[in-house]
DNA sequence: TTCCACTAG
């Protein structure tokens, strides 16, 4: 037939171009129309793309929507785009689709570039922290809820969007919660015309909004900008998994709620029949029931953190070594968030053939990273979880049962390429007990930075803002104090200027925003400016168990004598210097395969330091802006720690007669911390980053100060002490 | 004598 022809001839062309290594154009093309034969395919194959005509109705006849959308439906990558092409971006407005993590934000925007055909940045793009990639054609706008909320401070009606979607809203992150907050009443502002008048009474009654400062430039030009428009209608769309729907319709006023079916095979729940006493042994019992007794298929254990993960490790080895060798073919890998990348990689790789995986992970597997090849999943039912004491003021780390939305989170991930099976290490009568969904962080961590954004925002009432769920007034009074105490509030609770608007613009902790503009006092702007850069990302040491003694034996180069701030200053120091002599005459790669070696040797975790530095980088920008000096006080590090004394003064402690400490500002008993150089050695009067409640109350990242200078630097809380 | 789950700006 003479259609076969040509392709007869490019099949014997592709073969001759196999053997030369070089693809012809006609190759390309046909790849490339293949690849989007196949695309469109997947596309259509979805839950979701049943239903875009109605999903785009429904859109149309309402202002907030509730999206119900189950694992697999495709709603995060397609809804945008039934938008996009049903014209909700007339005028050049934009759709915003926020997520909570920033490896979701980047990998569903390549996605959807793709879908569309189109270049990243162009037509779809991203958005996150130290990445842009969104240009003046970009309609569909991928990003995290952070960094919208920073968006909102500059831009309060969020203007640009015509619809803003708020992806994984289940998950009640602070940044998700405080959203729905601002979208509620920017909506409500949107609905009308906007005009000096209009516009200050219609913020008023929603809780916000309200410019109460001229003199701040940027804000004033973009209010001037709006008067006497009128503001196009913003439309809201909630995406959330099932069992939380109901709170969010009542939320938003009975708002209209739409299912979307996923696409998910079965998973069989298997639970126990008595309550189990020691939860590790039980995993270790059904772990091996599993590769002894079921199919092929590798297991995913869920444990609460580095410690049980490595201790399962050494008992599920040593139980292998017992069984006949033909039972022995098992790879056991584990992952969590502070194993270096290398490491957390092997989890990807599939095992040696005839080998089973077992993958012992924290929660960073629930929905962080997916791993392919999961069959069975063993849920003992546990979590870590961050809890906060208003009364104290103090964070603390307790392992907590999860709950219904996370157990089914995990069991989820048994389903992913086929039937699967999940055991839970408890009753099915326990999983009854279990409460629906975790408790939202803002109802369990320090509200300091959100209360800091809110008045920046305009929000004067931050016990009558409109919170899905409110804080705690106890936690909102707690923090409210601290503003005060850190100077970035006055005495009435509003935003002092200029300290107060300066510390709302950096994207930091109060207190380290605080400690910058000290530095900048004390002369010191350079190594304050390092330190909370490095106080703001993980640990930067890395400890493996099997390696402690060498590890520690690197860690002590770097280590002051002054304390654990001056140490870290040392190691950033001495990785910035490395950088610099191997990017001489070096090429990328070269440099990236150094960096990796030096970091390997001194027991430094690189992504760690590689965040800080982006986080210095970005706050140095932020810091000149401002017109603040960058001056280093050289080796004169008393100045140094004079500034922390005058920024930490809350977190200074007393050194008692049996070699603990008392909190002066709480009075709480405390350890310092066996990563610091002041584990053993242990000076008089200290001050420290943060307290955590693990196996004793510790105190992190200690520096030595003297208790004369608490009154001399910060008379505005150690006066009042003395009075009382 | 010994240690932090996970995110985000």
């Amino acid at each position: 037939m003479p259609s076969m022809a040509p392709g007869g001839a490019k099949n014997s062309n592709q073969s001759n171009n196999q053997l030369n290594g070089k693809v012809s154009n006609d190759d390309r093309r046909v790849e490339f129309f293949a690849r989007k034969h196949r695309i469109a395919q997947q596309r259509k194959s979805l839950p979701i793309a049943s239903v875009e005509k109605r999903l785009v109705e429904e859109v149309r006849s309402n202002n907030i929507l509730i999206i119900v959308g189950e694992t697999g439906s495709g709603k995060t990558t397609q809804l945008p785009q039934f938008l996009f092409n049903a014209g909700l971006c007339h005028d050049g407005k934009v759709i915003g689709i926020t997520q909570p993590r920033r490896v979701a934000a980047v990998s569903v925007a390549k996605r959807v570039a793709e879908e569309c055909g189109v270049q990243l940045g162009q037509r779809v793009g991203y958005s996150i922290r130290f990445d842009d990639t969104t240009s003046s054609s970009t309609r569909i706008k991928y990003m995290t809820d952070g960094l919208l909320l920073r968006e909102a401070l500059l831009d309060p009606y969020l203007s640009r969007y015509s619809v803003i979607i708020i992806d994984e809203a289940h998950e009640r992150t602070v940044h998700t919660d405080v959203l729905l907050g601002l979208l509620k009443s920017v909506q409500k502002v949107r609905s009308g015309p906007i005009n000096e008048c209009a516009n200050i009474d219609c913020m008023k009654a929603n809780n916000g909004l309200l410019m109460e400062k001229e003199n701040d430039a940027q804000r004033a030009s973009i209010l001037k900008q709006y008067r006497g428009i009128k503001l196009s209608p913003l439309k809201l769309i909630i995406m959330s998994a099932s069992l939380d729907a109901r709170v969010f319709s009542e939320y938003f006023g009975g708002a209209r709620a739409v299912h979307v079916q996923g696409r998910q095979f079965p998973v069989d729940i298997l639970y126990t029949r008595h309550p189990e006493t020691d939860y590790l042994d039980a995993t270790l019992i059904t772990l091996f029931q599993i590769h002894l007794e079921e199919g092929p298929g590798d297991i995913l254990v869920f444990l609460t953190g580095q410690e049980e993960i490595e201790s399962v490790e050494r008992l599920v080895q040593e139980k292998l070594r017992q069984l006949p060798e033909d039972n022995q073919k098992v790879k056991v890998l584990s992952i969590f968030s502070s194993l270096p990348s290398e490491k957390q990689m092997q989890v990807f790789m599939p095992a040696p053939t005839g080998f089973r995986k077992v993958i012992l992970a924290t929660n960073i597997a629930e929905t962080s990273v997916t791993i392919p090849g999961i069959k069975y999943v063993i849920d003992p039912g546990f979590v870590k979880a961050r809890t906060y004491c208003a009364h104290t003021g103090m964070e603390s780390l307790i392992i907590v049962p999860t709950s219904k939305a996370q157990a089914l989170q995990r069991s989820g991930r048994a389903g992913r390429e086929g039937p699967g099976k999940c055991f839970r290490l408890y009753p099915e009568s326990e999983f009854d007990k279990l409460s629906d969904s975790t408790v939202p962080e803002i109802r369990r961590c320090n509200l300091s930075n959100v209360i800091l954004q809110l008045k920046a925002l305009g929000v004067d009432d931050i016990i009558g803002f409109d919170f899905m769920e409110k804080p705690s007034s106890e936690a909102v009074v707690k923090s409210l104090e601290l503003l005060v105490l850190l100077g970035a509030l006055t005495e009435e609770y509003k935003l002092s200027d200029p300290v107060g608007h300066q510390m709302a613009r950096l994207p930091l902790e109060p207190i380290y925003s605080k400690a910058l503009i000290l530095a900048s006092q004390f002369n010191c702007l350079e190594e304050m400016l390092i330190t909370v850069a490095m106080l703001s990302v993980e640990s930067v040491f890395y400890n493996p168990r099997e390696k402690l003694e060498e590890a520690r034996t690197a860690a002590k180069c770097f280590s002051s004598l002054e304390g654990d701030h001056p140490t870290l200053i040392a190691v950033y120091r001495a990785f910035d210097e490395f950088l610099e002599k191997s990017n001489l005459g070096n090429s990328r790669e070269k440099t990236e395969k150094n960096l990796r070696k030096w970091c390997k040797e001194n027991f430094i975790n690189s992504r760690a330091l590689r965040h800080a530095r982006d986080i210095h980088r970005q706050i140095r920008g932020n810091i000149e802006q401002m017109g603040l000096r960058i001056v280093s006080c050289g080796d004169d590090m008393l100045q140094f720690r004079r500034c922390l004394a005058g920024a930490f003064f809350l977190n200074a402690a007393l050194k008692q007669p049996d070699g603990t400490y008392r909190v002066l500002s709480s009075g709480q008993g405390v350890q310092i911390h066996p990563s610091s150089v002041f584990f053993r050695t242990k000076p008089d009067c200290i001050i420290f980053d943060e307290f955590v409640r693990t196996t004793h109350n510790y105190v992190r990242n200690v520096t030595r100060i003297d208790y004369l200078w608490l009154a001399e630097l910060a008379p505005q809380y150690y006066t009042l002490q003395e009075q009382e």
